[in-house]
DNA sequence: CAAACGATTAAACGTATGTTTAAATGTTTT
DNA sequence: AAAACATTTAAACATACGTTTAATCGTTTG
């Protein structure tokens, strides 16, 4: 494998960082699932079905948006594994998917509530 | 505190889970957090950065990218607090800023590498 | 089987985003 | 001070994204 040079050369840790970088597709796939919770509407969606089973109507109503645009984003965070579905009757109850990118996504965005908190601005 | 009420009751967590919801100026603080590693350029200069610190000549080499395309993300990266910058001489000196935020995402990141790569997709 | 209800889809729209190219800024060297 | 180097900014562009509206699809109820 002919590994890449850096252009300037400091004596630092870059060539060495460098080496081990992960590849195009990886993180392309890593960003894939942060971006289902970058969208500040779509967040909020998740975090409600973090502690809830609900249908769609009252999905919408948590968060306050139409039922086309939750039924929308519920379908993007269900198509990348971070939520699944159930029809029972009428209703579609969506929930939280039970494996560990949903944990771990879960549990950063709580971890990122407490540091962004206005209250707790005091840095590290 | 007028609270909402869901139009549609199963007897399920629904109304406790909305009782618990963060507002929405801390939903969207949160998503433009992990919005910017949800590109797939973006997270992997932050990788980068996170085991180095190096100026944008050598940043641009290492992702392969446009000097002013990797200086844009550093700029808007910078602009929330995840990464500083240092000037010495000609070059610009990048690196992880020091603080629970940026520790959070390189720990998030990492364990999402591992939980996303092809080897391990056996779930759960 | 028709009406009512819940959820999804499709099309359209405005806005935001990432990248490129070229020009400009700041710093050092000759 | 001019030339060379490193970085940033600006303008332009194509693409992606989130939301709305209206129409459609499934399921249940009268």
């Amino acid at each position: 494998m002919a590994e890449k040079k850096l252009p300037h050369n400091h004596g630092g840790k870059g060539q060495h960082a460098l080496e081990h970088m992960p590849g195009i597709e990886e993180s392309a796939a890593v960003a894939e699932m942060f971006k289902q919770v970058s969208d500040g509407s779509r967040l909020r969606i998740f975090l409600f079905l973090c502690h809830c089973e609900e249908c769609v109507s009252d999905i919408a109503a948590a968060v306050d948006m139409s039922d086309p645009a939750v039924s929308h984003h519920l379908k993007l965070m269900r198509e990348c594994g971070l939520i699944t579905s159930r029809r029972d009757g009428k209703e579609v109850y969506y929930k939280l998917a039970d494996n560990r990118l949903a944990r771990l996504l879960h549990h950063a965005c709580d971890e990122m509530l407490e540091i962004t908190c206005p209250i707790c601005e005091e840095e590290s």
